[in-house]
RNA sequence: GGGGCCGUAGCUCAACUGGUUAGAGCAUCGGACUGUCGAUCCGAAGGUUGAGGGUUCGAGUCCCUUCGGCCUCGCCA
């Protein structure tokens, strides 16, 4: 077998007369009845081979017959391209390799589609046929930028004396939060193992352990249903610290994520990171992770909305619900119909009852800017004086608000404002903004099980002034909590957690889990921290959603060599699928209704 | 569990209101061709219109069921 002596998309002019052999794939063939040009593609690019009949006439006619994605080694002379024979538009294009040696190693079927048009090819074919589907460039930059941005990370969290310590994939089910992946024990009849929703509790326990800092690149799991940015089976960076508050956390890894986005984009995020609190995003924006490229931020107009004759309006307010919108700059070319069918059904979908609109303009006399609507006629002029005041409108805007509860009006009205921002061109692409969100309250009530919910996760520690409220005011204290947001996207979040038992059961109560329950569900975890747990926190960031960010996909699917489909299949392998009985029988598991099979692969 | 979009040749798409033998480009196969690079030119082959049922003289098109993909609400401490 020719050994490979270079890379084909490595190949430059500095190896003109060098003998080289190469490797790969046939990407394309021209054969002129005379010459025949074979573009080889490697995962490192492409390079021209050229068989000439009159000096090789015997490798050039085994050539002929070579077609595409075949598998050949060629060897012979790198040779400059003779003038006005070179192709600027590949970086190899000024060489060619004149083959004098030829071996073909394998022969391959036509592929089912066209490796230099998988772009445009269905998702399900490159999901079946992931082997071809990698192979195109686009997909070997990504899962070779996923490769240097998981190396960044180890290097960085190593100089920082980080340890990455494995924790285990089959673990104990605790019943918070997600659906958890079960896996059922031979040893054990009738019992479970749960795949790791994150591997919390262990690093906390290292923590204990004296391990001081850890951190994982580590697989997750959590059977819900996916969607275009979520995984059921996804990647964490999980690290945890000894002996820190917030600010320490957060200052490590802003510089660990400012360090993947210099070397990898050659962006320089400003150090730190920009705080904002809880409330302030949710007030502005609407949501716990604000998108900072645009501005547009969300004003509340109860006060002066009340006061108008607008029965929809007042009567919200009279209920104690809010009113609240944006203005959207420019936004004047919207239709009535874009903006009662269109926006009104957006919003629609997430819950708001409706979408009031107003274009601001200039009044007949005067230069004064006023509302336009069919709505317009209940605000009287000083109202709408009010309102464009309030928003800052302009000529040309327009204002679009939400009348609902707090919780409706802003869950409507954030993804509104990111999708006009979008809509609007309101940023450039390429362009990243930071913010860590912190000051998150500690619980939010949950109405339906009277009782409340941990917003984070039931470890995390409530700030120290506010220790007090646990048993007072459990719903008015903040916690320890941080989250990392880019873009409007979540990218990691973390805590500093509770290291005092007393505390932790404190917060259990409060979650409704009694003691049986938290001493069955985390017993061995309570019990650790009795035995001197030292102060400590961490965070976990979403590798996938990073790398997303980093290449520039809102698919989830295209930063995953394997990924799974939205009913999680994987349709290369056709898991999940069927067991023996015998498989059954040695698990003491019995089946009771099979749904439809699952396809079985291609053909 | 709910809502939306989609499924026609290997791939990407077309086929007006139901109406001849379901078309095109790319890929494939055969041939031609003296330097191409999305090669070009000539020719050929290629279809259970996702599956099943129904309405109709007649269904890719209308109706029902079902399978699958994507997006989304719920869900995701």
């Amino acid at each position: 077998m020719l050994k490979r002596t270079h890379y084909c998309g490595n190949i430059r002019s500095d190896h003109v007369g060098r003998a080289v052999v190469v490797c790969g794939w046939v990407k394309s063939y021209r054969d002129h009845g005379n010459l025949v040009f074979i573009d080889l593609r490697d995962r490192q690019g492409l390079v021209q081979l050229v068989f000439d009949p009159q000096t090789q006439p015997e490798i050039h006619k085994i050539a002929r017959d070579i077609r595409c994605e075949w598998v050949i080694a060629a060897g012979g002379r790198i040779r400059r391209r003779s003038e006005g024979m070179e192709n600027p538009k590949m970086p190899t294009g000024e060489i060619e390799l004149a083959v004098d040696q030829l071996e073909i190693l394998n022969k391959a079927r036509t592929p089912p589609f066209e490796v230099d048009d998988a772009e445009s090819v269905n998702e399900e074919l490159r999901l079946t046929n992931r082997y071809i589907d990698l192979r195109r460039p686009r997909m070997q930059d990504i899962i070779r930028l996923r490769h240097r941005t998981a190396k960044l990370v180890r290097d960085y969290f190593d100089e920082n004396g980080f340890w990455e310590i494995e924790t285990p994939m089959l673990g104990k089910s605790t019943p918070e939060g997600a659906r958890d992946f079960l896996v059922p024990s031979r040893l054990y009849k009738g019992a479970f193992y749960a795949l790791p929703q994150s591997p919390q509790l262990f690093k906390q326990i290292l923590m204990v352990s004296g391990v001081d800092r850890y951190f994982q690149i580590v697989r997750c799991f959590r059977d819900e249903d996916p969607r275009a940015d979520r995984q059921a089976e996804f990647t964490q960076i999980d690290v945890e610290m000894s002996f820190v508050d917030s600010e320490d956390v957060m200052k490590v890894n802003e510089g660990m994520v400012a360090r993947v986005f210099k070397e990898i984009l050659g962006v320089e995020v400003p150090l730190p990171v920009r705080r904002m609190s809880y409330a302030e995003s949710v007030n502005d924006y609407g949501i716990d992770r604000p998108d900072l490229r645009f501005d547009m931020k969300l004003k509340d107009i109860t006060d002066i909305a009340a006061q108008s004759s607008f029965k929809v309006f007042s009567s919200v307010a009279e209920k104690g619900g809010i009113v609240k919108g944006l203005c959207a700059p420019q936004a004047n070319r919207f239709s009535r119909s874009d903006i009662e069918k269109g926006l009104a059904g957006f919003v629609a979908d997430y819950g708001a009852k409706g979408l009031a609109w107003f274009k601001v303009a200039p009044a007949e006399a005067g230069d004064r800017l006023q509302l336009n609507s069919s709505i317009a006629k209940f605000f009287t002029a000083d109202r709408q004086a009010q309102i464009i005041e309030r928003f800052g409108a302009k000529d040309d805007d327009l204002i679009l608000l939400v009348a609902d509860t707090e919780a409706v009006a802003n869950k409507a009205l954030a993804p509104l404002r990111v999708k006009l921002g979008a809509d609007l061109g309101l940023y450039d692409e390429g362009q990243f903004e930071f913010v860590w969100v912190v000051d998150f309250p500690l619980f939010e009530w949950n109405e339906d099980n009277k009782r409340y919910d941990s917003l984070h996760h039931p470890f995390t520690s409530p700030i120290a002034d506010d220790m007090g409220k646990l048993d007072t005011d459990p719903g008015d204290i903040l916690s320890q909590a941080y989250d990392l947001v880019v873009n409007g996207s979540e990218i990691g979040g973390g805590s500093i957690r509770i290291h005092d038992a007393n505390v932790q059961a404190k917060v259990f109560d409060l979650l409704n889990i009694s003691r049986r329950q938290a001493q069955q569900r985390f017993g061995f975890f309570l019990k650790a921290l009795e035995y001197g747990a030292p102060p400590h926190g961490g965070i976990a960031f979403g590798l996938d959603r990073m790398v997303m960010l980093l290449v520039g996909t809102d698919n989830i699917r295209d930063v995953i060599a394997f990924p799974k489909t939205q009913r999680g299949q994987c349709l290369l392998t056709a898991a999940p699928g069927d067991v023996d009985q015998a498989q059954l029988d040695e698990l003491n598991l019995r089946v009771q209704k099979h749904s439809h099979q699952p396809r079985t692969g291609d053909e």
